[in-house]
RNA sequence: CGGGGUGUAGCGCAGUCCGGUUAGCGCGCCAGCUUCGGGAGUUGGAGGCCGCUGGUUCGAAUCCAGUCUCCCCGACCA
């Protein structure tokens, strides 16, 4: 293994090789034997499941609760919302048989071809049909609204080419899907859910993210408006990393789901729908390592501090085990995860790195001379410093590194990507700007889709969003140099 | 789904052009000894139908045909 480590090291031209050495290197996810699909490993998923418990509370803490529903959805049922069909009528996965058979004519299995399905069920790609199929039901009067329901669960999308985290065939997700009486108030969740993104983005993930509206053109199928929280990658580009649709009364009208007004009239329902995925894992990845390996924020970090002793001999060890033992109890009673690694088959400096490369916030490390003068050695991960401190406080001061690390790393990704926004005002600059720095650029756009397309086609970049807080400006733009009245984020993406 | 590459030990590769002992190397793994403040050294050991199928040949990892896999680059997408 020592060797192979060393390999991690973060090139431009082959970021995204890089980025996939690491992610298997570090232990949080591998290709499987399935094509297109992942094996998320127990380390990632240890990270998985503090991004889950952190975003579950949120949801609950803005009043919604968890269901779940079914996986295998009636292909009817997607034939029901126009715009839904085109999003989504290909790329997915299809169940036309119920029965296996013995092979008649070998030794393995075939599909009974005397079992086919009436009707083929297709293997949710989202679950907005299946899920308002289901709200038809629960919804008469405006006292059952609103419904206010979150999903954690699996979708397949047969995706054409696949990337460890970011474009998998299937991947883990939660939908949020919820039901409202008025529009204002449809609009309302749909804005506070994507801010509560932002804020799990910010607090959690150190990730510095722009709010801000699809354009049309990149709105999600069925939706009247997409809010997205955009992210900026270590290489210069963009990552959606959560969105949040208005659905209007759009699924409401397919599935015909109407209430009975304080008037005692007919309306129908208004909607959203808000997801973010295991692809936050690779924004979290890509946002923050170095060539060292991840560098994960203290508050999703699954080991927060790891003790390593370096000794010779047992009687050396035993002292030094007793004294992590005692900070491990005191480090725990503060809510820190702590793992003390006394492996004898490999040596210090290599579990140095190997915690390096995973990500660990804090390190430390006891020998015999700290032994002797009461010291202890404290790195940390963020800044790759590392200095002999006294082991009186100790605690007291880790506890603080935690808060300090989590910060710092969103500091730096803040400034980094302050470097990284450029205002551009003509094709040329946009043109240079996007091939020499990447990053986002904001720039003046015409409105339409025709501009939007022509620029997608030129240079690859699209519009991530318009950013809630885009100011009005008046100015033309960048390649119809027809009026504007606001910029624009655009940026290549993954 | 189009273009390019690839497949040899758990992992990373050499060998293939030009067929010829028992198929090599590094890492890892197992056992022992010495080590241990930044990826240990040493001795011994285990581990292979050379992607699969068929063909050519006295003889195939190597040549031919077919087939599959994975990776990269495009179009599609969270």
């Amino acid at each position: 293994m020592a060797k192979e480590l060393k390999e991690v090291t973060k090139s431009e031209e082959n970021y995204s090789q890089w980025y996939n050495d690491l992610v298997v290197k570090a232990g949080l996810a591998e290709n499987s034997a399935v094509r297109g699909c992942m094996v998320i490993k127990p380390y990632g998923y240890a990270i998985w499941e503090k991004m889950q418990a952190a975003l579950d509370q949120m949801f609950k803490d803005t009043g919604h609760q968890n269901a779940y529903f079914p996986l295998l959805i009636p292909k009817s049922f997607f034939s029901k919302e126009a715009h839904h069909v085109e999003g989504f009528a290909k790329e997915c996965a299809v169940v036309t048989h119920y029965r296996l058979k013995k092979d008649p004519h070998g030794s393995g299995v075939i599909v009974d071809p005397d079992a086919k399905l009436e009707e083929e069920l297709i293997v949710r790609p989202t679950s907005e049909t299946i899920i308002w199929s289901t709200y038809k039901n629960w919804i008469q009067s405006y006292r059952d609204l609103p419904i206010l329901c979150n999903q954690w669960a699996n979708v397949v999308r047969w995706e054409m080419r696949t990337r460890l985290f970011l474009r998998t065939a299937e991947f883990l997700w939660q939908e949020g899907h919820t039901a409202h009486a008025t529009r204002e108030e449809a609009i309302e969740e749909a804005e506070k859910m994507i801010h509560v993104y932002q804020k799990f983005a910010e607090e959690w993930m150190s990730l510095p993210v722009i709010v801000g509206h699809k354009s049309p053109n990149e709105r999600f199928a069925g939706a009247e408006d997409t809010l997205t929280i955009e992210a900026l990658m270590q290489d210069g580009k963009a990552l959606q990393s959560g969105t949040s649709h208005f659905l209007g009364q759009n699924f409401a009208k397919a599935f015909d789901v109407q209430y009975v007004n304080k008037e005692g009239k007919l309306e129908y329902v208004w909607a959203t729908s808000w997801g973010v995925s295991t692809r936050l894992m690779g924004a979290l990845i890509m946002a923050h390592s170095d060539n060292n390996g991840l560098v994960l924020p203290p508050k999703l970090a699954p080991i927060q501090v790891v003790m390593i002793p370096i000794y010779k001999g047992e009687e050396q060890l035993v002292e030094i085990r007793a004294r992590f033992d005692a900070l491990a109890v005191q480090l725990k009673a503060k809510g820190i995860s702590v793992k003390i690694d006394d492996r004898d088959n490999v040596r210090s400096g290599f579990k140095f790195a190997e915690y390096e490369l995973k990500g660990v916030p804090v390190r430390l490390a006891m020998g015999p001379r700290d032994l002797e003068a009461g010291t202890i050695e404290l790195a940390r991960r963020d800044t790759l410093d590392k200095q002999t401190v006294s082991q009186e406080g100790l605690v007291e001061r880790i506890e603080g590194l935690m808060t300090e690390i989590q910060n710092n790393i969103y500091q730096k990704a803040v400034d980094f990507r302050k470097t990284m926004i450029t205002r551009v005002d003509n094709w040329d600059e946009f043109r240079e700007v996007l091939d020499t720095k990447g990053g986002f650029l904001l720039a003046h756009w015409d409105g339409t889709v025709e501009t939007e397309e022509a620029i997608k086609d030129a240079t690859k970049a699209t519009i991530r969003c318009i950013p809630f807080d885009a100011p009005d400006e008046e100015g033309v733009c960048v390649f119809s140099g027809k009026p504007s009245h606001r910029r624009v984020l655009f940026a290549r993406s993954y």
